[in-house]
RNA sequence: GCUCAUGUAGCUCAGUCGGUAGAGCACUUCCUUGGUAAGGAAGAGGUCACAGGUUCGAUUCCUGUCAUGAGCACCA
């Protein structure tokens, strides 16, 4: 006799083990229909699995939370299938769902190309048709492998091989096609839903750059095709705020063939830069930093010293001349030491703080390079403290603040916190790595925030805090950073005075706000999908008369905003207005102000905001007002 | 760097099963002076990424190079 105890508490009892469809079909037989999976006890298990203990159970259908991602993993199994049966000798290494979907990678004679993908979609409909059950079977793993390399599926074992030999696994059948799979999967291919294949790529096999490249196929899965096509609606939308597009559209900047990784910023783009380096410079100012100035060009016997020649060289662009050898500056932490190191600093002289908008030249592999969001020259809010062990933690709290005060006043408020902890291949002791570490929580808990720790993904010379933003198809950009570093004033020979007369090596925090000011820019646009916030647009009005009447007053209007410090421009073109309405809204100015014979006579503008609002007329000093209050910062 | 794809006018894109190319917008000139998202007409504009090869002939086919895109690896 057993006791089934459903969510809503009420229970069943049995006389004989059960299986959840069982249980589902006992309730009723709609319930038995929609059922994919169950959970007991709160583990999750297939809907074929058998209870044979007292238990709780809650059936999952299409509207548990852990239903999509059955749907995916099975529709991953589903396409696994289907590759086997056009392609003969394709081996299936590995298949997790991820956002959105599932992918699959492949060893074949050939990589896989777009045109295979309707191919496989329709074999993939095929075995939804065919209603294959789905089963479960447990080998232990000696078993599996021999299995596996049986099928000539050598990929599959050498993932088995190496689990212990102690653990049972379990293996999902649908039809020809067995694969290794934790599970669970739905009862039967026929449950699979709306799916779509989108692309493929090449990976690694175990995501390792010297191994063999397998291909991968991405694909979505959905518990309908309502969802599928918003979904993909979605990813058509957030094409249309790409940097990119939106940089070209609007005349920002551009890159070409002779510089590849570096941007030709136009004035419209330089524009944004200006907004953006002045208020972080005011950032500067306010939060104790002196800015300074380096060489971009300096002899490779400092890489040396500071450990990047030994560590970064082959990201970094070198240069002769005159038999020396000189590197442009990957970083601006060696230059700052530099600065430090001119004349003898006493500890009551720290906290120092140097501030820098420290253009910087990164060899970046050429896969690696993205529109202006990783680029191989860009420019940094690279800050350096000089400061004593006891002002680690207050200095990484004020610098926390001051970043998520940074972040909202651009318009995010939804920032992926992360730390970096200390790395295999590091230098320092254990203790120092502690306290490190410790601080770096203590400032985030002060701050009374949340984060992801990544064990291993630290400096060799510290820990850091890891400040993340996405950009507009949901791919996370690290900006900001705050590093603790105990080893680079050693190594270039920073040092002040303490209390006992005693040079030391003072510790030095590495920090960057908006982290490169290319990459800030690009997730910017992004956000803004182009409709920047009017103290950041690049024209933040433009007057149009209507015929060339008001020409002159048109002019006065403009110089008399240009005088204000605001950037404005005027069109005096012989085109309709509602011609150029049309132009400088699709530019995205925020304000258009039209002036006609009533607004000459007047004195007053009519304003059109870039959304179509229309204010009405007003005075100019009425429209100085408003604008001067949006803009302030 | 690796896999796959792509590279045609300023922009967005057609096209040539091998016979040196076309549209819309933008641009120039003329007409039009019109009150809130495209007024009309005419014109100019391309070594079809670059370099080799095959061919009577290559923008088209082949190879290589460069760049770009997606993903992987790497990273602000």
């Amino acid at each position: 006799m057993i006791e089934i105890t459903l969510p809503d508490g009420s229970k069943r009892p049995f006389d004989h083990p059960v299986t959840v469809h069982d249980v589902a079909a006992s309730i009723g037989a709609g319930l038995a229909k929609a059922t994919l999976a169950g959970k007991v006890d709160g583990k999750l298990v297939d809907a074929g699995f058998s209870i044979d203990h007292d238990a709780s159970l809650q059936i999952v259908t299409e509207k548990s939370p852990e239903a999509l991602e059955i749907l995916r993993h099975s529709t991953a199994h589903a396409m696994g299938q289907a590759v086997q049966r056009l392609y003969p000798g394709a081996q299936v290494t590995i298949g997790p769902v991820i956002e959105n979907g599932f992918f699959y990678d492949f060893a074949y004679g050939r990589p896989f190309t777009p045109e295979d993908l309707p191919k496989i979609e329709a074999e993939m409909e095929k075995i939804v048709a065919e209603q294959l059950p789905v089963t479960r079977s447990v080998k232990s793993r000696d078993e599996a492998v021999a299995f596996f390399r049986g099928l000539g599926e050598n990929y599959k074992a050498e993932i088995i091989e190496s689990i212990p030999a102690t653990e049972a696994l379990s293996l999902y059948t649908q039809g020809e096609f067995t694969d290794l799979c934790r599970g669970p999967h739905v009862p039967n291919t026929g449950k699979l839903r709306a799916f779509k294949l989108m692309k493929v790529a090449g990976a690694y096999w175990r995501g390792d750059s010297s191994n063999a490249m397998l291909t991968r196929i991405y694909g979505t899965a959905w518990l309908n095709d309502r969802d599928l096509k918003a979904y993909l609606h979605q990813l058509e939308e957030a094409e249309k705020r790409d940097h990119r597009k939106i940089g070209k559209a609007l005349d920002l900047f551009h890159q070409q063939e002779e510089s590849p990784g570096m941007v030709f910023w136009h004035p419209n783009g330089w524009a944004i830069w200006q907004q953006v380096e002045q208020y972080m410079r005011s950032v500067y100012r306010r939060s104790g930093y002196q800015e300074v100035r380096c060489p971009q060009v300096l002899d490779v016997s400092l890489w040396k010293k500071s450990g990047h020649w030994d560590n970064y060289a082959e990201n970094m662009f070198f240069t002769e001349s005159e038999k020396h050898t000189y590197a442009l500056k990957p970083m601006n932490c060696p230059g700052h030491v530099q600065i430090f190191n001119t004349g003898l600093h006493s500890y009551r002289e720290l906290p120092v703080r140097y501030g820098e908008f420290g253009g910087c030249h990164r060899n970046e592999p050429s896969g690696a390079l993205h529109g202006i969001m990783r680029v191989r020259a860009f420019t940094q809010d690279d800050g350096h403290i000089f400061c004593l062990p006891a002002q680690i933690e207050p200095e990484v709290r004020a610098f926390h603040q001051q970043a998520m005060q940074v972040y909202a006043d651009f318009g995010f408020q939804d920032i992926g916190l992360k730390i970096a902890l200390r790395p295999d291949k590091r230098i320092g002791s254990d203790e120092v790595w502690d306290r490190a570490e410790a601080a770096l929580r203590t400032a985030l808990s002060a701050a009374g925030v949340q984060w992801e720790e990544l064990p291993g993904e630290g400096a060799f010379y510290g820990p850091k805090i890891e400040y993340h933003m996405k950009d507009s198809i949901g791919r996370a950009w690290q900006v900001g950073t705050m590093q603790v570093d105990f080893m680079m004033p050693e190594r270039l020979g920073a040092e002040y005075v303490d209390e006992q007369s005693q040079k030391r090596h003072p510790v030095m925090l590495h920090r960057a706000i908006v982290g490169s000011m290319e990459r800030f820019i690009g997730i910017l646009i992004e956000h803004h999908a182009g409709l920047l916030p009017v103290w950041l647009a690049p024209v933040q009005a433009v007057v149009l008369n209507i015929t060339d009447a008001q020409g002159e007053y048109a002019g006065q209007v403009a110089q008399t905003l240009v005088d204000k410090g605001f950037r404005v421009q005027s069109d005096l073109r012989n085109e309709k207005v509602g011609y150029k309405i049309r132009e400088h809204t699709m530019q995205k100015v925020p304000y258009l102000l039209v002036v006609g014979d009533r607004e000459k006579e007047t004195g007053t503008i009519a304003v059109r905001t870039r959304s179509g609002e229309d204010l009405g007329s007003m005075p100019l000093a009425g429209f100085i007002d408003r604008i001067q209050a949006e803009t302030q910062r």
